[in-house]
DNA sequence: ATTATTTATCGAAATATGTCGATATATCGA
DNA sequence: TCGATATATCGACATATTTCGATAAATAAT
């Protein structure tokens, strides 16, 4: 039986984890990145979309400079918490979900296991 | 048979959230908790223990003063990661799992599902 | 070409955080 | 009780982060 729970187990962690390993140093720049309230909201709008998020419509979405905004997005993609891409003079933004996964992976294994 | 019940068990609970909703305020604070080299090392110090870790084991485990170690564990609790208890002049902490949960469960909604 | 739009970068100011030493508080032991 | 030990709290200082306005750079539109 031990057997079979090891073997979900890594069954389970090689989908989640999915090749991205993450160190100390990483997980504090991610939980950094994700520590302020306008950059939880600009992930939770990322989420909302169905593929990118222009970066237009980020800026649009608060009162803030756009120098501040583009600093918040710098900051989730300096955490490689965003895939970014440039079309022309437009950026736009998806989640990263690898390093997401593996994130949540490291968190995980606060958790027991 | 018993102990595949129990990882199925843990396997939903981990990844669902069942009792401990968090809000973005929570996690925004659960994040800037995780956001420093010395909580995170301490972090993984009560992990590595069965059950609680003692704060002194905490303080001797780095070159801080004590106060600063003290901070750091209150960020923790504050941020509801650790359980905290007292024995007489002694405190001692564990991670709290049902909120380590929450938290895991809010990030995996990033990851798309 | 010129102008408008989108994003990035810079420097400065305000605020927040990490760190320490000193000290307070609480508890244990002799 | 008195002294030692464990933890918490306070004030001060250094560093980091957030925020803005100004401006640069790149691209699109006229």
């Amino acid at each position: 039986m031990k057997k079979a729970v090891t073997f979900w187990w890594q069954f389970f962690y090689t989908f989640t984890c999915m090749n991205v390993n993450i160190d100390d140093k990483r997980v504090e720049k991610i939980s950094k990145a994700l520590s302020d309230p306008y950059r939880i909201k600009i992930m939770q709008a990322i989420k909302e979309e169905k593929d990118w998020l222009q970066c237009q419509a980020i800026t649009q979405m608060f009162t803030l400079a756009q120098s501040t905004v583009s600093h918040h997005i710098n900051q989730l993609v300096d955490a490689d918490l965003l895939h970014a891409e440039k079309d022309g003079r437009h950026a736009r933004y998806k989640i990263n979900k690898e390093v997401f996964g593996a994130y949540i992976s490291y968190l995980k294994g606060f958790t027991g296991k």
